[in-house]
DNA sequence: AGCCAAACGAGACGGTCCGTCTCGTTTCGT
DNA sequence: ACGAAACGAGACGGACCGTCTCGTTTGGCT
């Protein structure tokens, strides 16, 4: 669809001007302009400046880690808190908090958006986690990782209070009781 | 700040608008002509078409019910189950979903509207069902509501995967498991 | 009743970004 | 070497933006 060279300097230009601006800087005709690119090769292949920025965080992440990894040591408690205490930092961090936040906010009204980052990014990671309950012998798998996952997007997605320190074990301390683990 | 059969006026505009075109359709612009108001008389009181689609939402749901009601009828479970059902059915009412979806995204990006939804509904909200939780003995009532909150919303605002009819009382259960209760 | 300041309706204004459209150029497969 | 596909550049009309004046209405105060 699109050259590999225009892919890679429009990738660096939506997250220049991200890291500069913040997402709310971000347009169509900036991007084009900071990649040297023309407005209609950036319409012919994405539909929107949150489109190009998730397109650009995804191939980021690829190349980071390839495939989504899920601790497994064998103890499930210390893999899960491990697991939250990544995914809190992750959320939190000042660098990536408004990127994911804004990902998340088109992903409410761009069908588009919503179905990429759950096939390439949410679905993965679910999957990864039920699996990582069944093998522990979790009998609902599915459920459990949903269980995990929910109250720590909720806390951070919609702003009700900061999450503590000692917040984590407690909360998969909890997980586990509801899936008959503890 | 702004007089009162202004503010109505304004209201009804938004919400019939958004009730036509969805939100996607709202602009200041819209909203000033259909009100038959200046434009500076809405950004003296708002600060977006978010803001005053909230603001409205926020006063119709005043006059619905005055105060945040959660069931208590002495059987906790039902109670929860009534909940999380009524949750799902007015997020996944195609009346509201966009709606909803719309204030979300917005909260994200304007820190003005996530204070207001936190104050005005999702605290309030929050604070009642601990309260219910507390009332039936529960020691972490906060983090309980928020294990049962969290994978609704997670569910229905990352669009994992559609609500089935036996998942309520079975995500009940694991709360209540959860938090010693069962 | 009459006054005055605050709030208002209307809309002009320059500006940004939208999405579409040409046009001439570069790139790449064969 | 050639033809098609992808591209860079930017013109274009249009929608909204947020700010700004204006002259008018409104409601409280005396």
């Amino acid at each position: 669809m699109a050259r590999a060279s225009t892919r890679a300097r429009v990738h660096a230009a939506v997250l220049s001007l991200a890291a500069e601006s913040g997402f709310g800087g971000l347009t169509m005709e900036g991007i084009a302009a900071r990649a040297g690119a023309g407005k209609q090769t950036l319409y012919r292949t994405w539909s929107s400046p949150a489109a190009v920025l998730l397109d650009a965080l995804l191939e980021q992440s690829l190349d980071a880690s390839g495939e989504v990894a899920i601790p497994d040591t064998g103890d499930l408690r210390a893999d899960l808190e491990t697991l939250v205490h990544g995914m809190i930092a992750e959320l939190t961090d000042p660098a990536t908090d408004r990127l994911l936040r804004a990902v998340t906010a088109e992903l409410q009204t761009d069908p588009a958006v919503g179905s990429e980052v759950l096939d390439r990014l949410l679905g993965p990671q679910l999957r990864a986690i039920a699996d990582r309950l069944a093998r522990a012998g979790v009998e609902c798998p599915e459920d459990g990782a949903e269980l995990l996952l929910g109250p720590v997007f909720h806390r951070w997605l919609l702003r009700t209070r900061p999450f503590t320190e000692d917040w984590p074990a407690a909360h998969v301390e909890r997980v586990l009781r509801a899936v008959s683990f503890g």
